[in-house]
Order: C-alpha cells, then structure tokens, then sequence
DNA sequence: GGGTATTTGTCCGTATGTATT
DNA sequence: AAATACATACGGACAAATACC
C-alpha cells in the first residue's frame, strides 16, 4: 500500500477533470455508487478521494444532488494596497471595475462591543473601553466577495465623528469622514495578512464547507494618526480559492487582461 | 441531528486545548480508542473531529504515536515586502533576525528549463526559451520557513550576468548582482499574492499533511527593468499556518514585541 | 403542497496495514 | 519482538438535502 487507494482515485479523478473527459465546468461526476462499482473501492474510500478534491477546489459536491466540477472563474484581483495610502474601499471598486464586474457593498451593521481581544490589542485600549463596529459584506456579480469589520474606539464619536454610529455607507470615504470631523488623519497603516480556516460567519456567506477544506486569507488594516497612535482597525476576510492580490511597486507596466496561470515550480526538494 | 456528533467532538476538544485543559503546546490527546469511550462515538466519528482540529492547525498526528497540540510558535513575520523596492532574501534576514532566530539559506539548485507556465508567462517570453532556475530552501531554527525558486531568462547569463548558473548564494543579492553584471536594473516589481493546496514537494519539505489541510501562501514577485521589461520571476511559498506577512505605509510606529493574536470578529451575517 | 427517488452526509463496527517505541 | 497508536479500507444503516412528479 505504497500509496493508498484513494490517492490513486483521487489522481485518476484529477487526470480526468484535467483532460475534461468528464465535461468542462460544471459538469457532474459519476455519483459515489458508480465511482464505488468505476474503481471497485468501498463508497467510503471513494468519499475520501471526493474529498481530497474538494480540498483542491477540482470539484464541489451538493448534499442530496451530486459532485461537480468546479467552475474555475477567473479570481478576483484585489490591487494595489500597501503601495500607499489608499484606502481598501476605494480600491475595492477600482479593482472590480477593471474587471467589468458590478460590486455591491451591503448597508453597514453597527455594533458597540467592549474592547477585547484583537481589535481591543491593536488599537492599544484598555479591556472594556467602547468600540465602534461597523460590519459589510460586499458581492460581485451577486458572489459573496469579502466580509470586513472595521473598528473605531467610540472616543473618535465623541469627537464629532458621529456618522460612525449611523448604519449608513461614508461615501467619501470613513478615514476622510474622520479627518474632516474629528481631526484625526491616517498617516499611516499597518497590514497584516494571515490566512486561516474559516469559522462559522464566513462559511455562511461564503457558502464554504464547513469542515475548513477552503481557507481564509484575512487582512488586518490598522490605520495610525499624525501621534503614532492606532485610531481604526480594518478586518477583511476573502475565500482565498478564489481571490488574488497585486501589490505594485515602483515602475510596472500596465498589464494587458490576461488571467493569471496555476503555479506549478515542478522539480524535487533536495 | 442539526450539529453532527463529530463537530460537536471536535468543539469539546478545541475549547479544551484553548482552555490548556490537556496540556500545553506538544502534549498529547487522549489516544483515538480513549476518546471513542469519552464521548461514547466510534474511532471513525472522532478521527472525523480530530481531522478537523488538524484542519484548524490545533493539532497534529504522529502516526503510532499518538495526537499532541500543536506548539503555535510566534508565526514568523515577514515585513515591508511591497513598500519599496527592498529584496525578499534581504527582508527575510532581516525579519528573522529581529525575532532572534537564526535563518539559514541552502545553497541554490540550478536547473535549466524551457519557458513555459506561469514563469514563461510572467517573463513574457516564448515557449521553448531557456530559462534559468534557482532553487531555494529556507529554515528557521531548524524548522522549514519557505521554498523559492527565481526564474530568470538565459539572456541574462549571455549579458554577463554568468553567476545566475553558479551553483552559489550571491551574496550582495541577485538583483544587485544582475545590474553591475548585465546593466538590467529593476524600477519596478510586483507581487501576486495567492492560497493554494501544496503540492507534493512542498508536503515533504514543510512536513504538512499531504491531503492538502494545510494551505500554502504563493507569493509570485516579478520584476521590471528600465524599459518595462520583466526579467525575473520570484516563486517562494510558505506553509499557511505558521506564518503572517506585515506590509506598513506611510508613518507607523515601531512596535514592541507583541505577539499576534488570534482573529475573532463574531457577530452573525446578516 | 406532498410524496418519492436519488444522492450526499453521518455514524457505526470491524479488520488489517504501517509507523513508532 | 512485541505493544501501542494512527492510517486505510470495507460494508452496512439511516438521516438530510434536493429534484422531480
């Protein structure tokens, strides 16, 4: 049992789904039952071959209906943050744009929280102080694209930003709504980008399985003012089995649209 | 059944390990047989949960030997990458250093391939072209940190950058290297950030499940020379779980030597 | 809306293989 | 060599989701 059955099910499935014998996107597998009597294995062992392509993002299965193969849409391209100041919304609609895509951003839900944790850590207040949270989803095309939480300490509402606490899109922009009511400037932003599995808020949006096969990647925008100090924290979080991102720096030449390739470095660890 | 057995093992056991319930970092799990009498399920059922803690990067197993927690050591931090024009092989020693760790770097492995996929296509050259290769593998106390390959066109080695075939670091950096040898200086590059499953070499290098749990983060650097020409393609990849990229703009305080917190925005989708 | 057939999801019990100590 | 513990594989049963009539 050098390599175990449904590795060999598993690779004979991805051959296939590769060389589209099994129909191109969308297409349905044989079900579990043919697959069972296709490679004389037990249903079970067939199961963890579909698995190990879910895990790859080769195929979805739909309870009660079937498995598919899935249709690899040409990833979101997110551009650009970090090579400045501009903020991910903005940028956001630029990115999705270019890509002749129509984004929506969901009206946002306000939420008063005690700081604690990693908002409460990275915007340097004390456990218990108040913050303002302001939770959107935003769609493209009708997908589930990204959720993003972004947190302020509610001194900034004292201050004068008061549509921070209104559940209502800051058109021009929060951290320019902020400078103009508060005082308060970005001067600069630290991001943090983790991936991680995706816990149960997200596998709803997103429609992920729920047993983590599809990561999050997540991005933790911390924006400082003109004294050094955090004054908001950005968390975004995208399935990353179908997004990408470009960060540009110095001279790069505009790039015709070519969708981006699969990686493969090939050759063998020494 | 609305929550399964499995998930619900699976929650038990997570809250127990965050709890420090069953030791800290590297102590072992009750063995599969105790935890089927301690939760009165089947081996399969709680192998089921404990695949899913492995998912979550909250433990891992050793097989004929038992299940431990995993040791979630500091993630390695990678910094500033995209906020200039600075080398990864430099940040890289750099962000090792200040973590005190001591980085190592393998001595490159040469190959020469034919242009195709994503580096012939990244180096906008034709299929067939000769490209250069070099291959790295980088630890970090011992622990497997990244695998990079950097492809370069033969041309350059033609121009007189002859060293790129030399089965030797370069120590001033590549980039450097390239310009005093073949006068290509690099204005511009790119970094296409992307999750994937990992492939066969990087389950062996990196010790990771094969059956792709654990996720890899791709970074693909390009860079451009004077005239908007790309001349080299970067690939390096880094195991998902143990890692956390920091990119910082415009004026961000020096920070003290906080770890990372773990991520929990709450709150439910509407 | 209800009922039925199909298909995937969960769970069980058992047996055997393989790695580690 | 033996014991322990995880990995693989089988077969069966029922539940839940979906589609179709």
């Amino acid at each position: 049992m050098a390599v175990p059955m449904w590795r060999q099910i598993a690779d004979d499935l991805r051959a296939k789904i590769e060389a589209g014998d099994l129909g191109g996107d969308g297409a349905a597998l044989p079900t579990e039952l043919e697959l069972q009597d296709l490679y004389g294995a037990s249903r079970n062992t067939v199961r963890d071959a579909v698995k190990w392509l879910v895990t790859r993002g080769l195929v979805y299965t739909r309870s009660g209906h079937g498995t598919f193969v899935s249709h690899k849409p040409d990833p979101f391209v997110t551009k650009g943050f970090g090579s400045g100041l501009e903020e991910l919304n903005s940028e956001f609609e630029v990115a999705v744009r270019d890509q002749r895509r129509a984004p929506v951003v969901s009206i946002p839900r306000i939420e008063i929280q005690q700081a604690q944790g990693l908002p409460g850590a990275e915007l340097e207040l004390a456990d218990g102080t108040s913050i303002v949270c302001r939770h959107q989803q935003r769609n493209i095309d009708g997908d589930p694209y990204s959720l993003q939480t972004t947190f302020y300490p509610m001194s900034l509402v004292d201050a004068g930003a008061t549509r921070l606490i209104q559940a209502k899109n800051i058109d021009e922009g929060a951290v320019a709504y902020i400078e103009k009511a508060a005082g308060v400037r970005q001067v600069g932003a630290r991001d943090r980008i983790t991936v991680r599995a995706p816990d149960a808020n997200e596998v709803i949006f997103f429609g992920l399985p729920d047993d983590g096969r599809v990561a999050i990647l997540q991005i933790v925008r911390t924006g400082f003012d003109q004294t050094g100090r955090p004054f908001r924290v950005t968390v975004t979080t995208y399935p990353a089995d179908r997004n990408q991102f470009v960060l540009e720096s110095g001279n790069v030449p505009v790039q015709e649209t070519g969708q981006p390739e699969p990686a493969s470095t090939t050759s063998v660890a020494g």
